[in-house]
DNA sequence: CATCTTGGTAAGCCATACCTTACCGTAAGT
DNA sequence: ACTTACGGTAAGGTATGGCTTACCAAGATG
């Protein structure tokens, strides 16, 4: 439910994979699978993952399940970056100013 | 060197741990190993994957190398997030309008 | 009801990712 | 020059994570 959860959860290319295809617009389970290498049940576990995470979200449609992506899921993750991103930018200033090199 | 590194590499969460650490501020990798239970040439392993990742860069100070945070590393996170952040929203948008005026 | 479709769960295999110890190179101090 | 401090690399053990096949449950369709 973290922010943990979201970056631990988007580690994996395929994971990242799927999301990307779910925010596109809401897909079925075999849908997703048809378009990846691996089996329907990898995908399902790999969703199971991502809603975990609190990243998709799904519902059932006769013997579907469509799958989408949660938005506040990304916020967290938006958040995240935002922190650092600023604690980044300003270290990087201050480092120029005392005359850092890098590698 | 692609956001797809950078997720890989921030997706374990020692790795996480470690680059909050040099957001802060540049530290060397002996005062990092100090603040995690595992050893030394773990933290130095770590540190090679954010490195190639280009998420942190190091200087040598004297036998001590400093590791600091570089901005355009999260940079590529932040353009990715953004991409589906407004994909995602916008899908959630249609969404809510074809439920509401179908059912 | 019988059958088909869709997808989640279980069990097990295997690759890889992470950690350890041992070792080596380099810089600084005495 | 010897010794100490610091840290990167190598080699190897182990655990975790991702994949597969087999199975089961629920809904649709005839």
């Amino acid at each position: 439910m973290a922010y943990q959860d979201a970056f631990t959860a988007l580690g994996d290319p395929t994971r990242r994979h799927l999301f990307e295809a779910v925010a596109q617009r809401p897909r079925a389970v075999g849908e997703l699978a048809a378009d990846l290498p691996i089996s329907r049940p990898a995908v399902s576990q790999h969703l199971r993952v991502l809603a975990d995470a609190g990243l998709v979200v799904s519902r059932a449609e006769g013997t579907r399940r469509i799958y989408a992506a949660r938005p506040e899921g990304l916020a967290e993750l938006r958040d995240w970056l935002d922190r650092y991103w600023t604690d980044v930018l300003d270290r990087f200033a201050a480092e120029i100013n005392e005359g850092g090199e890098d590698a």
